[in-house]
DNA sequence: ATTTTCAAT
């Protein structure tokens, strides 16, 4: 008796939510997924209640958040007469699976062009070359920084007017975790998987 | 300083 779709869907994250899967000084087992749609002239290019969303992984074996994702987006039939711009803040970068059911997805939506800012780097499987197949598809992909989780908090988060409270390492984190990822991006594409740093 | 990671024995 657990558990649908509409379960997942939440227009805002409680705080505690939010800073145990977003701090980028832990690694909890789930993904978080925070989206926003403009048209790509800035101004909100779908209805109000739909302009943004949160999607979470499916528990257990179960479907990955970048999944619902894409599902939402496809479900809401955007006019492909105008271009769309979608953020996405994700708690792991994607899975080499989900990078390329999104390549695949921007292929067929030629409309509607992707950023991605995630808060930590999933080192599971290809990842790297999950990660680069995205960046080379035109994704454009970076390490969260405090500015923004700021944001996050300010937009997804049912913070109650509390501002935003950074932990002790978050810089030093994402800086650490950018440069990782820049390594990954800047990688030749037949060279070694391992990033040292 | 690196992390064990879209969990479950």
């Amino acid at each position: 008796m657990e558990a649908g779709p509409e379960d997942w869907d939440r227009h805002l994250l409680d705080e505690n939510t939010f800073t145990q899967n977003f701090r980028n000084d832990h690694n909890p087992s789930k993904t978080y997924l925070c989206y926003q749609v403009e048209l790509s002239d800035g101004s909100s290019g779908v209805p109000l209640d739909q302009d943004k969303d949160i999607v979470q992984n499916e528990g257990g074996r179960g479907q990955h958040a970048e999944l619902f994702l894409l599902e939402h987006i496809h479900s809401r039939n955007l006019d492909q007469k105008l271009s769309y711009k979608v953020t996405c803040f994700l708690s792991w970068t994607p899975c080499e699976k989900c990078a390329e059911e999104i390549i695949r997805f921007l292929a067929k939506n030629r409309h509607v062009s992707l950023s991605i800012l995630a808060s930590r780097i999933y080192t599971m499987g290809p990842y790297v070359k999950g990660l680069r197949r995205l960046y080379d598809a035109g994704v454009h992909i970076s390490i969260m920084t405090f500015r923004d989780f700021e944001y996050c908090w300010q937009t997804f988060v049912d913070h109650q007017e509390t501002p935003f409270q950074p932990w002790a390492d978050l810089d030093r984190r994402s800086q650490q975790l950018s440069q990782q990822l820049w390594a990954i991006l800047q990688k030749e594409p037949e060279g070694w998987t391992s990033v040292c740093l």
